[in-house]
DNA sequence: TGTTGACCTTGACGTTGCGTAAAGGTTTAC
DNA sequence: GTAAACCTTTACGCAACGTCAAGGTCAACA
């Protein structure tokens, strides 16, 4: 079968711009031109057009679409099934974000709370692919396979960036809520200080903060024995003495 | 929890540019700037990032997106929930290309054929729905659900209109035949004729046309019962008159 | 206390993958 | 024979950023 621009475009669900600019780009040519200079795809166009689709469907790039299929070592059974398993990861990733989507609805509904991290799983992982989409084959042969393992390294610790800092601000809690003890006094500004810490430590966690709920924490620091224990082994009477700061923080009254 | 725009960026996973890009635009703005100059993001913001990337992911238009989010009407929960339907639509669609890849790859290894419109399976219906996704609510208001049904239809039936194709090519083959058989002599114009439109015919079945194949379907034509009667009950005799000029088309020699 | 290095800012031009006329030639169908 | 539906090239437009450039800010370490 043959097929002028129109038809083919039919065919794949494309534009007939779309099938002219693969042409002036070089990547997909027709067959052959007619007397009058319509464009005349075979069997074989309609073939590499579907290969074509496959890889914008993997969101790679024009121009490297057309390096992986003109490359002379451009296996087509090797290609489909790396495709197929792209395309599998693609569904995971979507599942990733679907169960998102449904935590979302749920924090929303009050059954739950999410991280602020949390808010974004299933869109990182994508963008991780991304690079190795689009810059991928480059990369690793300009630094090895090492240097953009790193890289990828790098982007999935980005949030550990963010847990590096939770952690900092417990730490600081911790620090600030010891010397604050030392002069027994809750409504203190070192005291105030080691409140206002614990709130910012807090926002890591809480979606969203409220006063209420700070305060209710804080006698819950002091009624839940495992939370009891974590602020007291260091200093019995920490427990109470951080929810006093807190209460007074919150302007909590009793 | 406060994110200056790189914080933010890493949170997310979007570039900086992307944020800048976006408060430019009056998408997302910040929370406020501080003394300096610097974006500061707060909680507000980080959830409203979290659904445009949700609705970025869908391929819909940041213009449209805006629309969307600060639509007085904008309702959170409920488009939370046509998110997830709509996400769960983008994976049936994806579970179609990933069973055409399939086919795709038993075809190449020759444990079947595939016809060219089923090369472009879960390509076309995305079209469809990024009509729908792009223009879908303008389109509907400007002209009425119907219209817009009506172009869905036609999206679909373009292969239908390969389907009238070879509607017409069948009917011309058995009239060609009818004309040809006349005259008996399946090596006159007419029967070659016959034979030509009845291989246009097969190209839209068959991937790849082989003179050998198209001379051994002629003899099955024959051979089989179905076939034989599906010719010859208008007009007895005509399977073998077509098989001779197939066979003498093909320069296939007994 | 000064200076690095990692931040931040606002322009402003570049890129990709097409959409969309405009101006004109060709083919098909009645 | 003429209209409708094709086709061609040329060329400007657009979204969603990427990528300098030129300069100000801030935390940290010597």
């Amino acid at each position: 079968m043959e097929y002028t621009v129109q038809k083919l475009g039919r065919l794949a669900g494309v534009s007939t711009r779309t099938l002219r600019y693969y042409d002036e780009i070089g990547l997909l040519k027709p067959a052959r031109t007619n007397s009058s200079g319509y464009r005349i795809y075979g069997q074989q166009e309609v073939d590499r057009l579907q290969q074509i689709l496959f890889y914008r469907e993997l969101e790679i790039s024009l121009d490297n679409i057309k390096e992986i299929v003109t490359a002379p070592s451009f296996n087509r059974a090797e290609a489909l099934i790396e495709h197929r398993e792209q395309l599998l990861d693609k569904r995971k990733q979507l599942d990733l974000l679907i169960a998102n989507v449904e935590k979302t609805i749920a924090s929303n509904e009050g059954r739950m709370t999410m991280a602020d991290k949390e808010k974004f799983e299933g869109f990182k992982q994508k963008m991780i692919d991304d690079n190795e989409k689009k810059y991928g084959k480059e990369i690793r042969e300009k630094y090895g396979d090492d240097t953009i393992n790193k890289s990828n390294e790098k982007l999935k610790n980005m949030t550990q960036e963010e847990h590096e800092e939770v952690t900092r601000l417990a730490n600081e809690v911790t620090a600030t809520l010891t010397e604050a003890f030392k002069n027994g006094n809750p409504s203190s500004a070192i005291a105030q200080k080691a409140a206002d810490v614990h709130k910012q430590w807090l926002t890591h966690y809480w979606s969203e903060y409220s006063k209420e709920a700070h305060a209710g924490l804080a006698q819950m620091y002091v009624d839940d024995e495992r939370f009891k224990e974590y602020y007291d082994k260091k200093q019995p009477g920490s427990a109470e003495f951080l929810r006093d700061a807190i209460h007074i923080y919150t302007g909590y009254k009793k």
